[in-house]
DNA sequence: TTAAATATGTTATATTATAACAAACGTTAC
DNA sequence: GTAACGTTTGTTATAATATAACATATTTAA
């Protein structure tokens, strides 16, 4: 029951540097990152994203491959993501939006099924691209 | 202006495959069950599967790593996809809800962004897995 | 303080996807 | 018909993403 999820080492430094970066990070890019931390690994890169996902702390760009710390504190432990995607620049958003929140949390499908999570991925063009 | 496409050879033999199949296919599994057919090697998957996607004959399943074919007439050019999938049995659902897919076209985020297409995927049990 | 759970380190390998180049095919305009 | 263009194919090689399996160490909690 312990709220308080006290971070290891590994983990803590792969969190570091994807809360550090201001776009989503592919995993080997973090390796070749950490590397002089001693980190030398993928699986002990993987195992880290594996863990911080679980908590929330970062979520995974399903279509991209890559990981982004959660800026949403409200999210609720990562069950509930929804990303904003430029597809000129890349540039990746967390959407904190409440009603589309409540809007997906409560939507049923025909066959009854439960659902537990949901990953919402929006692809435009942000506002920065559409000037150029 | 064509609307109505004509597949190359490549292409028929692999959207009949996904048609065929009641699971989403990896591209590999693809490949195996293609070698008989010719088709021998991933890029020729991979071709034949990206030109498929644009067309909005089959979609991929993002998390998943795999490719669905379109049950849904009405989906966009597949530039609107949601999917319901089991995390016990990975059975995997295409969404067709008049009421979800206007909510979602329609959604504006704060920053003014432009929405082209969106994916959407649940994660949850299905009703066959919930009974057992 | 010892058992259980979690985290680490390491080597090897599996899986997914694209680069680069050459040739063939299909469509359209003339 | 045929030249020009875009698309598709075939092929080899390689890049990028992710996990298996095993041994050891560390932390947590009864």
């Amino acid at each position: 029951m312990a709220q308080i999820q006290t971070l290891s080492k590994n983990q803590k430094i792969i969190l570091d540097i994807i809360e550090k970066a201001n776009e989503p990070l592919k995993a080997y890019s973090i390796l070749f990152n950490v590397q002089k931390k001693g980190i030398k690994a993928p699986l002990q890169v993987y195992r880290a994203l594996e863990k911080l996902i679980k908590l929330g702390k970062i979520h995974k760009v399903e279509s991209r491959n890559a990981f982004v710390a959660c800026k949403n504190s409200n999210c609720d432990i990562s069950k509930a993501t929804a990303f904003s995607i430029c597809e000129t620049c890349e540039k990746v958003t967390e959407i904190s939006d409440q009603k589309l929140s409540k809007y997906l949390k409560n939507f049923q499908d025909k066959t009854g099924m439960i659902y537990k999570k949901y990953n919402l991925e929006f692809y435009g063009l942000c506002t920065a691209c559409k000037r150029s």
